[in-house]
DNA sequence: TAGATTGTTAATCGATTAACAATC
DNA sequence: TAGATTGTTAATCGATTAACAATC
């Protein structure tokens, strides 16, 4: 059996359409079509079917696909129906805006530890979680198995992505604003507000007065 | 004269190469070469050149890039040698970190205006900024030429959306867990973490005890 | 049944890579 | 000069789209 390795491109839109059929759910929608969904993630119909067709048959000829059922496909292929801890490391602003964030529970996550080096707010409490010491990583408590959310400043990442990639972390959601050099089995994505404003600033047109 | 379009695949990458390059200026760093920057942010070198080949001829053979010229060359071409404005909308916990992060100003933006629609909020200070009310925009306050940062709920971002399309906002950033249907002259980035933790899911090996 | 929509194949399109002459 | 590295062309690779038989 060769296990043909299903593209990036394609595992990367996964979430999206989970994300819309979610929000159908909620708008108790029962039904949609790759036309449908397709309008609603602004991608073409061709592509979805496509893209699903490397799972499986998930829909019916003439009625398209149920919304549920198609949830739930998802949920399983991106092993999401269960839930992932995580760990997120560094309690500035963003550590803690994250701690407070509601949404990761029902799409598959959780946060079980918090990390910072700041001796003042170390043992102290933020919300549920007692913050710990970032030099306890790899020490008793271990991360094996955990995904990590990584929220130190620029200068700091790397040497704390080092010691997670030891620690046997396996997936880094990374807020600094820096490359993360790791070794091909870890995952990194990354999130940068001004990557993402200077990718949409390359296609102004220079109205800012 | 045919003004080819760059791909937008190409764009998206540059904003990756100007971090890296200011990374290295951080660093006292003078020269590059598309080998050396290439494995710093984990793309072949030919790409590098292939890509850059699309705005000019920014490097000498034999040596390579000068760091400081190729990054003010990139901030031309993005557009980020000058400083854009942008607004936050919605000052939950996300709203506020943005306003908080100093990151801003010396990659291209500065926040200027802050939104919500809590009364409790409107007219209260967040650090430097008074926070207004969402039901302002497009009233004097024109947001015409600047940037959004959108983090409010997702059952309201699309509706907010629709408001600042109408205002002649032509970027946003969305923080929102939902896409947002605009008109085709209007760029939207999502940040959504869930969506990142997802996308590295899908490839690990169930070692969640 | 007629209309709708799937899953899939083949055609198209675009992006990445390899290779190399030019040249610093 | 010899070594290094560019910018570019052509070759390869992969992803998207169009089209359609199958079928609900």
């Amino acid at each position: 059996m060769v296990d043909r390795v299903v593209p990036d491109v394609i595992v990367s839109r996964l979430p999206v359409y989970l994300r819309a059929l979610q929000f159908m759910q909620m708008q108790a929608v029962t039904t949609t079509s790759s036309q449908d969904l397709g309008s609603k993630v602004n991608i073409s119909a061709a592509q979805i079917r496509k893209d699903l067709s490397q799972f499986g048959e998930f829909g019916k000829q003439g009625t398209g696909y149920n919304v549920e059922a198609l949830i739930a496909h998802l949920e399983k292929i991106l092993q999401v129906e269960k839930v992932w801890d995580v760990a997120v490391i560094g309690m500035g602003d963003m550590g803690h805006a994250l701690t407070r964030y509601g949404g990761f529970l029902n799409r598959g996550f959780r946060i079980t530890d918090c990390f910072d080096n700041d001796p003042a707010k170390i043992g102290s409490q933020a919300g549920q979680y007692i913050i710990k010491d970032v030099a306890d990583i790899g020490k008793g408590d271990c991360l094996r198995g955990k995904m990590v959310m990584l929220c130190v400043p620029a200068a700091a990442a790397q040497k704390i992505a080092n010691k997670l990639v030891e620690c046997g972390v396996k997936a880094i959601l990374n807020y600094a604003p820096v490359h993360l050099s790791v070794p091909a089995d870890v995952r990194v994505q990354y999130i940068d507000p001004v990557i993402g404003l200077q990718r949409m600033a390359y296609y102004l047109h220079e109205k800012n007065e």
